[in-house]
DNA sequence: AAACCCGCCAACCGCCGCTCA
DNA sequence: ATGAGCGGCGGTTGGCGGGTT
């Protein structure tokens, strides 16, 4: 009956809308007569019936088209945040709140991209338990008095990483404050990237143009990030290679300006959730590597780095699975 | 029981980048 | 080359419910 009702209002509103296209540009969301707050069962019911038999996008006319008073964002966050079917409900997991800690350590703010490591979680969702549960955690553990005993320094920072840091706020002296701060925002893109294999453990030289990729797939043993490091001979690139864990915990273990670098936002392309890893291997051979920050001793041995000193107790290995979707619970 | 406080989270807002005409 | 339209993103707000006084 619902869709019955749908169905005239959509033809009367289309008229409408054809009719102000026609006139020139309609505003984005008139304000009036929509409604505001709180989605009713009803709306739920509509816009979920509509996008189930049409399919999402077009967000701006779907109100109209489905007969809702909503403006089309508005539409358009309610199932992605919510209606959407693969949406998992529920607690954040203790594996999801360390992966959660993790990525933004190594994003920063950047929500969607976190949440495209998460299945099932929305970036609003986990803004919004960052916000309430672990930015507290993250601020209340700068101010901690252990953070006075050791001044907070680039090389000495540690993460969050084993469990009891994770339940009770770690006495790393570093804050996530001041990890932040060297954090962009908003999301860019970025044409560089090096190749960091999460396999294997070994230290190998890579030559990049010689790295061919057969199958899309092999991509997956590999993470972009964007590092301004590299050591160019004779027009060709090398690339010391190590376990994936081990240096994006050397990254954000360095602090600040080590975050600074763009993240790849294919990242998650390479992990196999995209159509798109053709591109990512004709962009491997084609995207000049752009130098990197980093000294080259500490590119030579990540686990002799400063950061990585011997009063860490991070188990790296136990939390590389974070990295590979594979591996996820 | 009422008032107040506080935390959570759904929803809103404004900006930005991409696409396309 | 340019600008409108649109989708997406991150920051912020405000309603609601539970706890405390």
């Amino acid at each position: 009956m619902v869709l019955f009702s749908l169905h005239f209002t959509v033809l009367e509103i289309e008229g409408d809308s054809e009719k102000e296209r026609r006139m020139g540009r309609s505003p984005c969301c008139s304000k009036e007569g929509l409604n505001r707050g709180t989605w009713t069962a009803l709306e739920d019911e509509i816009l979920t019936a509509y996008i189930k038999a049409h399919g999402q996008g077009k967000w701006r006319s779907l109100p109209n088209r489905a007969g809702l008073k909503r403006c089309g964002k508005s539409c358009r966050l309610r199932w992605l945040n919510y209606l959407r079917p693969d949406i998992k409900r529920g607690n954040i997991s203790h594996d999801e709140e360390e992966l959660i800690i993790r990525l933004h350590n190594l994003l920063g703010n950047r929500w969607s991209l976190i949440a495209g490591r998460l299945p099932g979680r929305t970036d609003n969702e986990i803004k919004n338990y960052w916000n309430t549960t672990l930015g507290k955690r993250a601020k209340a553990q700068a101010s901690s008095p252990a953070s006075t005993e050791t001044p907070p320094s680039k090389s000495t920072h540690k993460e969050l990483t084993t469990e009891s840091q994770i339940d009770e706020p770690s006495n790393s002296p570093q804050s996530t404050e001041s990890k932040i701060q060297g954090i962009r925002t908003k999301a860019t893109r970025c044409s560089s990237k090096v190749l960091v294999p999460l396999l294997p453990a070994a230290t190998q030289d890579i030559d990049i143009n010689n790295l061919t990729l057969q199958d899309p797939s092999e991509l997956q043993d590999y993470q972009p990030y964007y590092l301004t490091n590299h050591q160019e001979m004779d027009n060709k690139t090398t690339f010391q290679t190590h376990h994936g864990t081990e240096v994006l915990d050397a990254f954000y273990s360095c602090g600040p300006d080590f975050l600074n670098f763009e993240i790849n936002d294919q990242m998650q392309t390479i992990n196999g959730e995209s159509e798109e890893n053709n591109d990512i291997n004709k962009n491997l051979s084609e995207d000049p590597v752009q130098p990197l920050p980093f000294d080259d001793a500490m590119f030579k041995d990540w686990t002799k780095s400063p950061c990585l000193n011997d009063n860490a107790t991070i188990d790296l290995g136990s939390l590389a699975f974070l990295l590979d979707p594979d591996e996820w619970p």
